[in-house]
DNA sequence: GACTGGCACTCGGTACCTGCGAGTGCCAGA
DNA sequence: TCTGGCACTCGCAGGTACCGAGTGCCAGTC
């Protein structure tokens, strides 16, 4: 019916209004600034409709009428239309990441860029060990037992690990450790990394078997785990934007979350590079992220996310341009990554 | 006189009630909660005189007293005695530490630490590279004409660059390399890096200087420069702690300028790790922070400080406190880094 | 049957007032 | 030099009244 066609229509504008107003909506500026067709009155009545129907609400009874969080669920699933970039965003977006020197220069820069566009906290993942494969091993001798090993991976990330060793070591086992250890592992990925070993172990001269065994017991263990990934966070300035306006009492808890990191990377392992995923609300399923929405998608090319980035700010947020934003943001640094 | 006496009591009693009360202190207040053996009328008279000499000032006539920046200077510089630290605490900075697997575990463990240790937001600087001396150089070819420089400092640090070089190169050239990288290079300070190439291009085979001078001035150009000084920052939610009473209007201003770091970089360049500095309020000289202070001290060898670490908090802060944290957390990571 | 204009009603926010109490400065006396 | 007393100031909490935005409902119109 066109009946429905109009009331969704409603709810667009009211999220639309009050995303940019801050303030509750009532039916007559409603009336006004869209042209519905109708009057207030009978915006009245679907305003009444969508409220029993969960997707608004009022704060107090002489109050205009503010999105649930069902109601921006609608809204992103079916009113928004994608809003395109403007020429001087994109050309931001260039000039922010061009000139990146390294691995964490790209992913900070990543980060203040997407906070700068989005007005929002932005996050940002570091490529995730378990997706990457081994670029180069590198075996540096610290001491007579002990051993640093340096890691590179094909995503840019460099990881170091201290090892002990056992029994004193000389330069020419270090060189023949370096030498058997990349010959095994490079190119190959991280999660299927313990699988060589037992080959490695079998064809190495046995006089390095124990200090083989050593160095990769370490290197799985620690760097296989999921707790070695890593996010970089910026623009929490932002959070401090609206005052008490934005967050429910304070925006501590929220922080807190962000600092915590646990929660953030839980969400981002959810991500993938080719749907923008946007949580809103209470559908965080964290107390902290209550009144907060999070907007994020995948970087890397579409077969393979290296890892996720996105934005965390109010439900009431502009979700449109927001989610452009964090698209667009992560093509441009799956590229920038692809290359090196 | 034992008259000036009393009175730099009477400041010191007051920054103790203020900070731990947040409320502006009378003199009725003072005399119950501290046996100074006068009347309130008597504390009165040396409140008009120390507000008189800009070391308190009333809210509003009705009110208590503050004390103002100076006031604070004061009680740093001569009414404050060094609080040792509780065993709990001293526990907790092990059992922080302990365990970290790189530096950047043990810095992010650190800021964690301060941050929890003092209430406040921490801030750890990375070890400047500028003060590093090279332990290692790696060189990793990743296509015909382009390597990846690995260099890893003393300290820990490891960092990266592309390089592209000009012509194509083969595998002998690449072990070529890096073995008269590092002899030209192990053990010499970044600073003095520089001094050694001239050297090093006379010595070098003639096939190899083109190569050798891209590299040493892709490596002197990107890591010799102090905008490579990298900051970690920790604790910001409990800049929403105190709610608006900590800081006028709104700590976006401050968070702002933490992310910048540009500013704390600055105030981390004139720490040394003998003593704890303090900056107050204006005396930070810097907008966002006035109302803010600042307590740091530098990390590592008492002859060699390797960074910086400390804490900002409103000028209401424990600085007794606050200071004898970030003296001992900053021992620790300097053990902990000598060590590896 | 759908829409509209009108109307009574609700209720949060603001402005204003008042009384209370904490805290002060000053002064006379010990 | 210190102390007790006293008058004074002024922010704050609580109470009241008013205003206006916004609503729900109903009778009337197309």
């Amino acid at each position: 019916m066109a009946h429905d066609e109009r009331r969704l229509e409603v709810l667009r504008a009211i999220v639309q209004d009050y995303v940019s107003t801050n303030d509750p909506v009532g039916s007559k500026a409603l009336a006004e600034r869209h042209d519905l067709g109708v009057s207030p009155a009978t915006i009245r009545n679907d305003m009444a409709v969508l409220e029993e129907q969960g997707y608004i609400t009022q704060p107090h009874t002489s109050a205009g009428r503010v999105p649930t969080d069902k109601g921006y669920r609608l809204f992103v699933d079916r009113l928004s239309a994608v809003k395109p970039l403007s020429m001087a965003e994109r050309r931001a977006i260039e000039r922010f990441l061009d000139g990146a020197v390294d691995l964490h220069d790209v992913l900070s820069r990543t980060v203040r860029l997407l906070a700068q566009l989005t007005r929002q906290v932005a996050v940002v993942q570091y490529p995730t060990l378990s997706r990457s494969a081994v670029r180069h091993l590198e075996v540096v001798q610290l001491a007579a037992a002990r051993l640093m090993l340096v890691l590179i991976t094909d995503t840019g990330r460099v990881e170091q690990r201290i090892v002990d060793t056992p029994v004193d070591i000389d330069a020419d086992a270090v060189a023949e450790l370096r030498t058997l250890l990349n010959a095994a592992f490079v190119g190959v990925k991280l999660t299927d990394a313990g699988d060589k070993v037992p080959d490695l172990l079998e064809t190495a001269p046995p006089h390095l078997r124990g200090l083989i065994a050593t160095v990769s017991s370490t290197l799985l263990e620690t760097l296989v785990e999921p707790s070695e990934d890593r996010l970089v966070i910026g623009g929490t300035a932002n959070l401090a934007r609206g005052g008490a306006l934005d967050f429910p009492g304070t925006v501590r808890p929220l922080l807190e979350a962000l600092e915590e990191q646990v929660v953030v990377l839980r969400l981002m392992g959810q991500v993938d590079a080719s749907t923008v995923l946007v949580r809103i609300g209470e559908e965080n399923a964290h107390e902290a992220l209550t009144g907060a929405s999070f907007v994020s998608v995948g970087y890397g090319s579409p077969d393979r996310a290296l890892g996720g980035l996105g934005v965390v700010g109010p439900t009431r947020m502009d979700y449109p341009g927001n989610m452009a934003a964090v698209r667009a943001v992560a093509r441009y640094v799956g590229h920038l990554l692809a290359e090196s």
